[in-house]
DNA sequence: GACACATTTTGGA
DNA sequence: TCCAAAATGTGTC
């Protein structure tokens, strides 16, 4: 392992700071003061509406087998540009929902753990950290990006 | 140990 | 329909 790296890039208003060594993710965190250094590629080009993926990042969140990691892969693994709810979620990784949205809320590495695609069942968008508009431009970003295909 | 949560479901009015 | 309350895992104090 080598030094941790900081780097961030700019979505809209906000400034995503990442923090990641060899591949692995660390954190994530929408901040609205600036950070220097530069930030993997898949970041950049995911932000852009120019990659869907972010392999072969990882992150932290994911290795491991607490209830929350369960809660980090089973979020992983929704589809761009599709949504689920935290139900759905809780269904899957064998918890509850509210378990799920405890999980969320302090999702290290948001993005790479699509925290956005998860909505409440009645299709309103439940709640984000910083600010809930981060959430409903990312599901637009990925809308938009899906249809173009 | 109690309490707070980015929820959901259910039952009664 | 609408509102209140229970279920329930984890982190923080």
């Amino acid at each position: 392992m080598g030094e941790l790296k900081q780097g961030a890039c700019k979505f809209g208003l906000w400034r995503v700071a990442v923090d990641y060594d060899d591949g692995i993710v660390y954190r994530v965190r929408f901040l609205q003061s600036a950070v220097e250094g530069p930030v993997p590629v898949q970041f950049t080009r995911f932000l852009a509406g120019k990659g869907m993926s972010f392999s072969p990042l990882v992150s932290s969140a994911l290795s491991g087998d607490g209830t929350y990691q369960n809660i980090y892969r089973a979020v992983a693994g929704i589809p761009y540009g599709e949504t689920r709810s935290y139900a759905d979620i809780a269904k899957q990784a064998l918890t509850h929902p509210r378990v799920v949205g405890n999980a969320m809320a302090r999702n290290p590495t948001p993005l790479i753990v699509p925290c956005h695609r998860v909505i409440a069942s009645d299709g309103t968008p439940g709640g984000f950290s910083p600010d809930i508009r981060i959430k409903k431009e990312l599901l637009q970003l990925e809308q938009k990006v899906i249809r173009r295909f």
